[in-house]
RNA sequence: GGGGGGAUACCGAAGCGGUCAAACGGGACAGACUGUAAAUCUGUUGGCUCAUGCCUUCACAGGUUCGAAUCCUGUUCCCCCCA
């Protein structure tokens, strides 16, 4: 059994603990541990990533981490850190998001030598319950007068939308979570991010309550950007684990380029990566910064957890290609694959027939160029290329002889705006 | 209700009879540089068969003129001042 707690210390991830000698009540033995995950869609993105890496270093301390997806408390929303009240969701898309985030928890938390995951959704009990069973069992131990003392709800009542009855009874659920999965499982400590700190001794409480156990709670800093926006977003929305909603190669390079004043907390906070090599990678951000090793070294670990060897592989490929040489010795199914997120057009094949497609139509009609004299200005400017090789003759046509594959053409203007061109 | 000002390209803003596809600034795009960063510098920024050529565009519709973003009439919208 490993000192998790001093580790944790070290990466900067404790931010609260219900008691100051957590880290030996974990040294004492194997423990139970929970964190809780909401089913707002069908995939984790990046921002579940630091508790469920949290479970993952517990799990792989020895403890036997419990994920508790939000079948429940999904249809009700959490009000913690939230200025407004949010939608519900309908049960036929709560079921598609359980599956679909199960799955990724399963997978990250399959370690091996390490306690197997438990998995569960709190609708399973929390559905058993009438509305009166759960008034007289639950909610007679919760006194509203605390309750309005709790950050989350507090800063809600202050602020201009105020707060729904259901959103204030969240709590309650959540906080009889705990105690079933302490019942059921014997848990006994509940890990979350900083906003969870209410919702988390609002268990232990009820705990102590309810059936006079001693419960024990845990918080991390959230994962914030040095320039104030969210982590794990970028302009043209989230970063998920899922392939389908954010391809391996859009994952790899989120975090390649991760700011460098981020890069190391991002270590800390996501990767297993020990010490003695995250220091190092501190080292040469301030020594050789252009060479990015931090970033390269999380991209690298982060790609490889959530998408394994082959999605890694794929990435840096990716990579190369996006940024490198010229391309060939690809097929049609690996250029697909590599730009799966790039605009194709469909091209009758004949169009590459003497005398061959012009290169500023091709670029008009694939979006490349709003029209031939923006494409034009590309050319003549050095600004487009054909299977990254760099075209500066305005009247170019393509040929056969460009396929890069057996029936695909790259197009690029510019450093990343890529176009597939297809031929059929 | 009365009086005045305005509507120009992605945005802001000049132009007030020909030399206007329309200054300038911002943005955007491209190139160089660089660390797939920031800053900087350079170029481009209505469409076309790329041309001392044609077409479409200065709120909308008409008109005057050899010629209109520029002058006139009407319409719509915006702003300001006085009631």
């Amino acid at each position: 059994m490993n000192d998790i707690f001093q580790d944790l210390k070290w990466r900067g991830l404790v931010y609260q603990t219900t008691d100051d000698s957590l880290g030996d009540w974990l040294l004492e033995q194997p423990r139970i541990v929970y964190a809780g995950f909401d089913p707002t869609a069908d995939s984790l993105h990046v921002g579940s990533l630091l508790p469920l890496m949290m479970l993952r270093r517990f799990q792989r301390a020895g403890h036997q981490p419990i994920a508790v997806l939000g079948g429940a408390t999904g249809m009700i929303g959490d009000p913690s850190g939230k200025s407004a009240e949010r939608n519900l969701l309908d049960q036929a898309m709560l079921a598609t998001n359980l599956a679909g985030i199960e799955k990724q928890i399963q997978h990250v938390l399959s370690v091996s030598g390490g306690p197997e995951p438990i998995i569960v959704s709190n609708s399973d009990w929390i559905n058993r319950f009438s509305y009166i069973d759960f008034l007289r069992d639950v909610g007679k131990n919760f006194p509203v007068n605390v309750m309005m003392a709790k950050d989350s709800i507090k800063s809600r009542l202050e602020g201009e939308s105020g707060i729904s009855y259901t959103e204030f009874s969240y709590m309650l659920i959540q906080a009889y979570d705990f105690v079933h999965l302490n019942r059921q499982y014997g848990c006994e400590l509940q890990i979350g991010g900083s906003d969870q700190w209410g919702n988390i001794t609002a268990g232990i409480d009820l705990g102590r309550r309810m059936t006079g156990h001693k419960l024990y709670g845990f918080t991390n800093p959230l994962l914030t950007k040095s320039d104030g926006t969210k982590m794990g977003k970028t302009e043209s929305g989230a970063i998920w684990l899922s392939a389908e909603r954010t391809s391996p190669y859009a994952f790899y390079q989120y975090w390649i380029n991760v700011a460098d004043d981020d890069a190391g907390k991002c270590l800390r906070f996501l990767t297993e990566i020990p010490r003695e090599e995250i220091e190092a990678l501190d080292q040469s951000r301030a020594t050789e910064p252009h060479a990015r090793a931090s970033q390269k070294r999380l991209a690298e670990s982060m790609t490889r957890m959530i998408h394994g060897d082959a999605g890694l592989a794929s990435a840096e490929r990716a990579t190369a290609v996006f940024f490198g040489a010229e391309i060939q010795d690809l097929d049609d199914k690996q250029l697909l694959d590599i730009f799966a997120d790039v605009p194709s057009v469909t091209v009758a094949r004949s169009e590459l027939d003497e005398p061959g497609l012009p290169l500023l139509e091709a670029m008009a009609r694939c979006g490349l160029a709003k029209s031939k004299g923006e494409a034009r200005r590309a050319i003549e400017q050095g600004g487009a290329y054909v299977n990254n090789r760099r075209i500066d003759d305005v009247d170019y046509r393509l040929s056969s002889c460009d396929l890069a594959s057996e029936n695909i053409i790259v197009v690029r203007s510019g450093k990343k705006k890529f176009a597939l061109l297809k031929f059929d």
